[in-house]
DNA sequence: CACGTCAACATTGTCGACAAACTATGCTGG
DNA sequence: CCAGCATAGTTTGTCGACAATGTTGACGTG
């Protein structure tokens, strides 16, 4: 009964997900045109379930497609990805300040134990881009489910985290950023233990806000091309 | 070129469109199981661009589907159609700000042309629904696409207003409360024609706020029966 | 030599039929 | 009389073929 146990896994499902994984990935650039043939030989997969995917795909904003023109990855502007970063912060401000009023004790645990884990893997990998790509979702994934607001986690996991995912790949981390950004989760997490909601939503935008001006200093340096 | 300009409009469109609008206007109700076929007959149409349409319509969360079991209409619980309320308040909060920033001087003298004829029409209907089902709508349909945040507006149009629309339909609207949101709006509008966006976030928010509680109310009271 | 036009091709959109899965009804046994 | 199971029926998921449209290349003309 759990959305997240679906019994039977059908194939319009499985073509979901290997496109939006192989987008993610890099594996599909963005601005790729993609034929459906190609897709079809390459994830062994007949036509009809792949053109459900794709719509799904499209309806989320992962890809772009023009009537009997084919389908391509969605390629952000550098502006368009700052502004990416712009909704996260109020939509994650919103999520951290429910998480604080509606987790539970568990919950928080877990979080905190998840922090641990990640600050062990920052020393053993010498700041290395493993965090940023996993751990720091983990984190977030957290705050969003923990927010028991289903809509918002909806949006957040299903739309925005794929597409930040996608270009955060290609984003090579930046030196002591990821001690500074574990940092800035303890203070959130404590907040929320804290039952602060007002904090937590202060400390989260300010955390994003940060990984925004990020972004944009290194858009500025042309390290990033987009 | 233009987004808005599709030359061609395919039959997944037209069926995209029509459940859309068909769940928004409530002929389809909420927790409604609908069969493929039943939609076929009814709408004309042949199963495969129906199932498409299906798809992207489920990711967008209007509907839910479990395999081979059916799809059926979105039915939110109270609480979730409260919640829906503070993920807009924050991202209209944002959009009211940008827009402050980068909507042109004509845009602002649209959307006060606007206002204006909301005003009068609110006053020929004496407070009747109709401000309350599309002049409300208008009003923050332009805002979110003044802030020029694509992502923004796409998540605002193409995802949140389908749903609230889709209750609002449902609510008697209270006595006084077109007024009074009119003079809401116009106090937004002014703080974006003054480019202050600080003071439009602050008064989109509580604008949406003050909607949200009336909500609340109206539920307490066993008014909304959902 | 450049530009516009036309035609063949490839790709996408659409359709109808087959196979698999869930639901419901009726039956048997306790 | 109720519970559990089996079977029939309906609905959904999947597949392959046909039709419509965009694209690309070559050709002729100004």
């Amino acid at each position: 009964m759990l959305d997240t146990a679906p019994q039977t896994y059908t194939r319009a499902d499985e073509a979901f997900d290997c496109l939006q994984t192989a987008i993610v990935k890099g594996d599909l650039a963005p601005g790729d045109k993609i034929g459906e043939l190609d897709l079809c030989s390459r994830f062994d997969l007949t036509r009809g379930p792949l053109r459900e995917a794709l719509g799904r795909l499209e309806s989320r904003g992962l890809l772009v497609r023009r009537p009997h023109a084919g389908v391509r990855v969605v390629s952000l502007s550098a502006s368009e990805l700052v502004e990416l970063y712009r909704i996260r912060e109020v939509m994650e401000g919103l999520a951290a300040r429910q998480a604080a009023e509606r987790m539970t004790d568990q919950e928080i645990a877990d979080l905190r134990a998840t922090l641990d884990a990640h600050e062990t893997m920052i020393d053993e990998a010498h700041g290395q881009a493993y965090y940023q790509a996993e751990g720091d979702y983990d984190f977030h994934h957290r705050i969003a489910t923990g927010s028991r607001n289903t809509k918002l986690a909806q949006m957040l996991l299903g739309d925005l985290y794929y597409m930040v995912r996608m270009y955060r790949y290609r984003l090579s981390t930046s030196a002591g950023r990821p001690h500074r950004a574990l940092g800035e989760h303890r203070r959130i997490l404590e907040a929320i233990a804290q039952r602060d909601g007002e904090l937590a939503e202060f400390l989260m935008k300010r955390h994003i806000n940060a990984a925004r001006k990020n972004i944009e200093k290194k858009i500025q340096e042309g390290v990033l091309t987009i």
